[in-house]
DNA sequence: GCGCCGGTTTGCGCCAGCGCAAATCCCAAG
DNA sequence: CTTGGGATTTGCGCTGGCGCAAACCGGCGC
């Protein structure tokens, strides 16, 4: 396995074992690499692992029963998921697939209650990842109840840039490829609407997008976008 | 202290606790109750203390800054909640008010790392609840992104009376208060809305429906109406 | 260089559901 | 019994955003 140990021992998911305790929690994992496209785990499949992201972007999605898709989250380098058996669920309860080529570590799953009761760091470290999913997926909630489309849109733009924006001179722009319909599927909307946003931000100079790939060159006014309250 | 030893220890989360261990965990608590409409904990509020619902319901309500609200869930019986501080979290993501008189038990949240390390029942299966409340916040973005109010609406009906439904000879009967505007605060609609929708409902005979009352007389109908495709 | 294919843009019509406003109803206090 | 106020119902007009369809565009393979 010629991964770089020093650059796991860094994760924060990790912080606070000593090199012996890294070398116990890394005997059972193996890492494994996923090309572009591929899927890591499938909705409704047995839960067999979890994974920790090494390097990649990993796209979260659930399918409704008819056909349509939502994408729940992107998992950015360092962090845990798949942790549907921590959870007491026996079916992953929503399909990961790897918006790059990705490289994580797989750990079988039986291992994780010997995992957690050892290092009550990744126990506790867990608890907390799993905390600030669980807000923010409230936050979503309350987000698609109260808000309008533009809105929506404007702050998914402004996570992305902020959870993977890449500077470069033209402004932040998002570190993987994404395209309109993924857009609409992270804010419940459709892909013409993202699309006329796009359009009518570029032409105020407040994003720049292509296919394929989006560049917020005015943050600052996307934010009051994000923010704009219909009774103002 | 005059409550129920054995009632508390029914309770699923105590499961697998031995009489002696239970009295452990009790030590640190006491009991209070909260009269209706009464407030718990607040958002925004310093974590101070978590709880067990012993009696009554509790709505749990996040406010958007613009002063518009969201129901985020109803705590039954048995459950934990305000468990923030096992998540990591500083401050309430929410504000808890007991929709009617309520019992609950209360630790002081610094407590919990010890009782987590003493007892992994209670922490496993507090873990579970975190994960199942989770599961049901990205449902509910999946059904806020995909779904028309109407099906939302019945939905939420649904989940409410498996939840808390009491059995009449009328049907099932949502066994607390709630009027019109807590239904739209579920739901991501206005409350005119979701008053002409119980109103045609009880044209149809799927429900009964009155002041702060809400009974599902056709359940199987109410679930075809949740489930409707636009494009059946 | 050309054509194809999949992503993107844009126009157009429509309608679900919101906002506003008024009427009505029902409980509870007096 | 009467009255007041909050909950609920209902009508009406308007519009945000969807669905459909067509045009457009840019990269890739041949």
């Amino acid at each position: 396995m010629p991964l770089d140990r020093s650059i796991i021992a860094s994760l924060p998911l990790f912080e606070g074992l000593s090199p012996a305790e890294l070398d116990g929690v890394l005997k059972d994992a193996r890492a494994a690499r996923f090309p572009k496209e591929s899927t890591i785990f499938e909705q409704e499949a047995e839960v067999r692992s979890f994974f920790v992201l090494l390097a990649g972007h990993v796209r979260v999605v659930r399918a409704t029963p008819d056909g349509r898709q939502v994408i729940a989250r992107y998992i950015s380098e360092g962090e845990i998921f798949g942790i549907a058996a921590a959870l007491g669920r026996l079916t992953y309860p929503a399909t990961a697939i790897a918006a790059v080529d990705c490289v994580v570590l797989v750990w079988p799953n039986a291992v994780w209650p010997d995992l957690a009761a050892r290092f009550p760091v990744l126990s506790a470290g867990t608890f907390k990842t799993v905390g600030s999913r669980l807000q923010d997926a409230q936050a979503r909630v309350v987000e698609l109840a109260t808000e309008h489309v533009e809105q929506r849109v404007a702050n998914a733009l402004l996570r992305l840039a902020n959870q993977t924006g890449r500077k470069t001179e033209a402004g932040i722009e998002i570190d993987f490829p994404i395209w309109r319909q993924d857009i609409a599927e992270m804010t419940g909307t459709t892909l013409h609407t993202v699309s006329r946003l796009l359009s009518a931000w570029e032409e105020r100079g407040i994003v720049v997008s292509g296919r394929q790939r989006v560049t917020v060159t005015d943050a600052h006014r996307l934010v009051l976008l994000a923010q704009h309250r219909s009774k103002d």
